[in-house]
RNA sequence: GGAGGGAUGGCAGAGCGGACGAAUGCGACGGUCUUGAAAACCGUUGGGCCUCCGGGUCCCGUGGGUUCGAAUCCCACUCCCUCCGCCA
């Protein structure tokens, strides 16, 4: 949720927000809401203590003057549920339209789109294509089955087998081992969390439609457990000296990925059900631009750690989801494609989604929060897939995993 | 799924229509006493929002309702506990 105070009084904050793709009439319109409502609140509590001191005298009144004395502050009564009325819709109104507003983008952040990030630096070297891409190897191994993943649940749904199988646990292992090391609590998620829950997360209303919904019962499918893991210090106030709360979250993720229809239709590369390791930390409000940094390097650790060649980007203004305030994406080399493609993200936002769960820290305001992936196991799956492809056809597991899998190469098929 | 019981301040726990933001105890903090500590005694001790900085307002699980007035009465919901059934 966005500071309206801050909206109000900060130029560079307003303008961060426009880069953002906030429209500045809208922004306009929801400030002056805002100053309406506060008017309207205002008037609506000078009307009530009027009233709740009218009550009370009544209490104090000799019995013979009650009548004429309830009848004057009945009058008060009628006069206050106008106001009431008229300050609800206006809160309504304004909490509607501010939901809308996104975190503006720190400083640091380029301006553009997609095609605008900056290129932080690289790691590694850019690898000729194998002979086939991770769809058709994977395949041939026997490692996935689309075919039949996709006569059970539909496509982008696969069907994970035989040694990959083991490599998934082993990568969730290792990513856990890696980011428990260092300082974070370990957690197994919810993954069925409420309306409120994902409003709160800053999923809903923006990103309602990517998200499965179990309409009987209330629930939603997480598309990540930063959802529950954000839940967890909900409404809660935090002591300074407790913080930095660090936790990684290993959950199965569900996206619906609606608008992408003909995009990554090959593999495992986008699909609706995939299993991650996510880092989510709570910090004290001077302290999340290091955090983030901090989860920067523990993913060049984890993905540098697996042998992958990558890079680090400072994703644009326009493409970033509306409570980042900055977010960098790792992207590993992809051969088949040539190019680099995301492996994982990190990001800070802010108080902007603190102010929403309602979590502070004594003394000092809202919380920071910041998130981060560790591992996201498909679309890691794919890229291992491709590297450890050798010439014979067999395929080598990555030496960090080998403590978890037990072999080291999987001979072809 | 069925039947009961419960939800009040950091914790325990009273209050069950009128000076209740809320007794009391514990805890915490400050002070007196003490070489120091303990004990004893005295005092302080939730938060949100608005503000013309005087103050005002809201919060007793949540949301509605009754009333001039609700922690207290009514309705709905949520969560927790106990028992029965079922189940990994």
């Amino acid at each position: 949720m966005i500071d309206l105070r801050r909206l109000a009084d900060d130029e560079a904050y307003r303008a961060g927000a426009v880069r953002k793709g906030a429209n500045a009439d809208a922004v306009g319109q929801l400030l002056d809401l805002e100053s309406r409502r506060r008017s309207s609140q205002s008037t609506t509590e000078e009307l009530r203590a009027r009233q709740n001191a009218a009550s009370k005298e009544i209490g104090r009144a000799a019995p013979e003057d009650r009548p004429a004395r309830i009848e004057e502050a009945g009058r008060l009564k009628d006069e206050l549920a106008t106001a009431e009325d008229e300050l609800r819709t206006l809160a309504d109104e304004v909490r509607e339209l501010a939901l809308t507003i996104p975190n503006p983008a720190h400083e640091s952040v380029p301006d553009g789109g997609e095609d605008d990030a900056i290129m932080v630096h690289e790691v590694g070297e850019q690898t000729e294509a194998p002979p086939r891409d991770h769809a058709e190897y994977a395949e041939a191994m026997g490692f996935i089955d689309l075919a039949r993943g996709a006569r059970t649940s539909g496509s982008r749904f696969a069907y994970l087998l035989r040694e990959a199988a083991l490599v998934e646990l082993a990568l969730v292992q290792y990513a856990m081992r890696t980011v428990v090391e260092a300082g974070f609590v370990p957690v197994v998620p919810p993954t069925l969390v409420t309306e409120d829950m994902m409003v709160d997360a800053g999923f809903f209303p923006t990103d309602r439609n990517q998200v499965y919904e179990l309409e009987r019962d209330a629930l939603h499918l997480v598309g990540t457990a930063e959802v529950p893991l954000a839940g967890i210090h909900r409404q809660e106030r935090l002591a300074a000296d407790e913080l930095p709360l660090r936790y990684a979250g290993f959950s199965s993720c569900f996206r619906r990925e609606a608008g992408t229809y003909g995009k990554d239709t090959r593999g495992i590369f986008r699909v609706h059900q995939f299993d991650k390791v996510e880092m989510f930390s709570y910090v004290a409000p001077d302290d999340s631009w290091d955090e983030l940094e901090r989860l920067r390097e523990l993913q060049e650790t984890i993905i540098g750690g697996l042998g992958l060649p990558y890079r680090v980007v400072n994703i644009a203004a326009g493409d970033l989801g509306a409570a980042a305030a900055k977010k960098y994406d790792l992207e590993a080399w992809l051969p088949s494609e040539g190019r680099y493609r995301e492996i994982t993200s990190c990001s800070n936002y802010l108080d902007f989604s603190a102010r929403r769960l309602d979590c502070r820290v004594a003394g000092a305001g809202f919380a920071h929060t910041l998130n981060g992936t560790a591992c996201a196991i498909s679309r890691t799956l794919v890229f291992l897939f491709e590297h450890g492809q050798q010439a014979d056809g067999s395929w080598v597991v990555p030496e960090v995993l080998r403590p978890w899998t037990g072999f080291d190469v999987v001979e072809p098929r």
